[in-house]
DNA sequence: CTAGCAGCCGTAGTATACTACGGAGTCAAT
DNA sequence: ATTGACTCCGTAGTATACTACGGCTGCTAG
């Protein structure tokens, strides 16, 4: 196989094979005797594969070519492997949690806006600052009211036609762009949505047609 | 406060805020009439922690830049801040469904490695080699049902050695692979696993022996 | 036999995110 | 008044991970 099939089958280019040669990632074959051209194994390929996947997982080139190398050496054991692999995931679980943070802030910066008329300093930073000001306490409390402060009211939507977590949450985004709206918590497990709005702005029929856009079926729950 | 203060406090070099004023993520203060040093302003330094925080979670400085500006401009129209932070949240939201993907490999990656032994044992390199040619298809749920269904058999095991939900997961990981087996449901809160299986292909003792390979210790409860 | 595609190889460029350095100006204390 | 720490500003260098280019060589199909 030549340096260009290679590079195709492991997804990826030519350069990218040279460049992975000079840092050591790969041995590259040698010319033939007499000349001609690289005849590049199947194991390399292999290998590409390998430090692309790596590189997918998280591990930067120098910590994939130090799995490698431990690859190579006989006297390393799987332990070391194991340990490294443990730490990376541990790495991406909290960098998951961070962004959770930043994902409820972003929730609380849309919950904050009306969505339409005026503005009041909403930022991303105060959004995360009052989070970890006010962390458990819900937005409305945390946040001074404007003047004109509407009568906030909590309204339970029972919601048919749900599949799964991924459906809770496009029903979250579908009440959270109707004007009138400041917080929605929709619950795939419980079939329902509790959405904080404006009742002068955002009526209970509001949320239904915004569900009902969406292919859902939403139906008003006064207990 | 001068610019090396606001370094220290936002815990950056000097370098790093000039930097991140040419890069327009932060204003730079203007110098005092009559010459002088430039007075940053403690909302500097609050910026500057969010660009870190936002960094460490492993957004480019692009796109910090981005939410960034989703902050409130009295001439600006709420309802394109209100709808780009909403397509900002839908970001962030791929993004840790990507960040999943990852983690759930790494478990799985760290699920198969027996966790000692020699490197040429090792499941992990082995795993990530064959990731590539079995991504996508999924385990046991692939298997035809039906017909000549085997008797299938409900085991509760008990387990010690989970130190949380992650734990959980492994070990319906490590069960799932074993071949036999339909459903596992592993709970850490009961220190327990459900795992309906083909008793005649995998037998309680494979349940047992699999998470055992996993450092965990497994005992069948006959209730 | 020759056109043209692929391989070879080195250098240079891109993007991201800093980090370092040098020389001049500012300020506050001794 | 002088020292020394800090600021200002521009330019240059570092690390990561490629990507592009140009000139030459090798191979193969027509």
């Amino acid at each position: 196989m030549r340096i260009g099939e290679a590079a195709t089958r492991a997804g990826v280019s030519v350069e990218t094979i040279r460049f992975y040669e000079s840092k050591g990632l790969i041995d590259q074959p040698r010319k033939p005797q007499g000349g001609g051209f690289r005849d590049y194994p199947m194991a390399t390929v292999d290998r590409i594969r390998f430090v692309r996947q790596a590189q997918e997982i998280g591990f930067s080139l120098r910590e994939i070519s130090e799995l490698l190398s431990l690859q190579a050496d006989p006297k390393a054991d799987c332990a070391d492997i194991r340990a490294r692999a443990v730490q990376k995931r541990d790495q991406v679980q909290s960098k998951i949690n961070h962004m959770r943070l930043i994902l409820d802030a972003l929730d609380d910066l849309v919950a904050s806006c009306p969505g339409g008329g005026e503005i009041t300093a909403c930022t991303i930073i105060d959004a995360m600052n009052n989070r970890a000001l006010h962390s458990g306490v819900t937005r409305n409390e945390a946040q001074p009211e404007g003047k004109d402060a509407p009568d906030m009211k909590t309204t339970l939507l029972n919601i048919e036609g749900m599949h799964c977590d991924g459906c809770a949450h496009t029903i979250e985004l579908l009440l959270t762009r109707v004007p009138g709206v400041r917080k929605v918590d929709a619950s795939y497990a419980e079939r329902q949505a509790r959405v904080l709005h404006d009742p002068d702005t955002a009526s209970k029929e509001d949320l239904v047609t915004a569900i009902d856009k969406g292919g859902f079926v939403a139906a008003i729950n006064d207990q």
